[in-house]
DNA sequence: CATCATGGTCAAGCAGCTTGACCGGTTCGT
DNA sequence: ACGAACCGGTCAAGCTGCTTGACCATGATG
């Protein structure tokens, strides 16, 4: 494969990321949520199961535990989780999804279901399902890191 | 589709989009050009064909032109650009490649075939033409913009 | 030639992150 | 059981890369 057209794929690779990124938080707004980035829909995906503690949230958006900790001060104030004390361990507190939480959670789904859309149009639904699965064969999906 | 496919598959397109963008700033930087980041690699792919403004750049990477132009006087300073008087408009100010440049740049694209390596090595050559051809005709190729 | 648009710069400020120091609770070795 | 090391969390200070706002000089337009 050629030099060039490694660099073509990752801007398109990039485009494309970018582009359903910035569309599903777009959507999310629209949706009545407001103040919300894409990184809280990151923290929601680690939150969403069963709650996380900071540190946790640390690892898994590939930030230090006082940026984490910043960020769900943040979305505290904002009203999409709380602070419970960790039912295991006395230094933890868990974050959990308030209700409204778990809406904004459902806005994103959807969102994310419209920015896909054209893509379905455009490719239709068996090509765009063998994209994803192609994506998640390769993808490491270690910490979600700001690469640029 | 469902909602959920819709967040996995953008999920796994930043994923891989982070992973190949790391993998070659790792890389560029492994082959003794330091102090880049990716943004820099965005404003290289513009200026490479025949230079560009400040203006241009700060179009293209989807940021202010003040913010552009600060990335050019980082650039200058690495020695990897040149500010010419600009050909045809006494406003203007032509940002070039260095030699430097052209071999960071060439650099780059080292890196991106070798990022991209294991990927042919898992699905083939093929394939990953198809994968680049499928999001080549989705992504919009607009400015490319930090996405969270 | 007056007016407005455009490329660029200077200056100030801010958001989101980092490093460093620290406290209280937990875990482990002996 | 007990001291040492470890770990989760917080406070505080600082930095980087960006933004907004004001401004100047040149170019385009009626």
């Amino acid at each position: 494969m050629e030099n060039s057209e490694a660099i073509a794929l990752t801007a398109a690779l990039l485009a494309a990321a970018g582009d359903l990124t910035s569309r599903i938080n777009d959507g999310v707004v629209a949706r009545g949520f407001e103040g919300v980035r894409p990184a809280h829909g990151f923290a929601f995906a680690r939150l969403a199961p069963d709650g996380a503690t900071a540190t946790d949230l640390a690892a898994h958006l590939g930030v230090t535990k006082q940026a984490a900790s910043q960020l769900v001060d943040e979305l505290v104030r904002k009203g999409y989780v709380e602070r419970r004390p960790h039912p295991a361990d006395a230094r933890a507190r868990l974050v959990v999804l308030t209700e409204s939480g778990w809406a904004c959670t459902r806005a994103a789904e959807e969102a994310a279901a419209d920015a896909v859309q054209p893509w379905v149009e455009l490719l239709g639904e068996g090509e765009v399902r063998v994209l994803c699965d192609r994506l998640r064969r390769i993808a490491p999906y270690g910490p979600l890191r700001p690469t640029w």
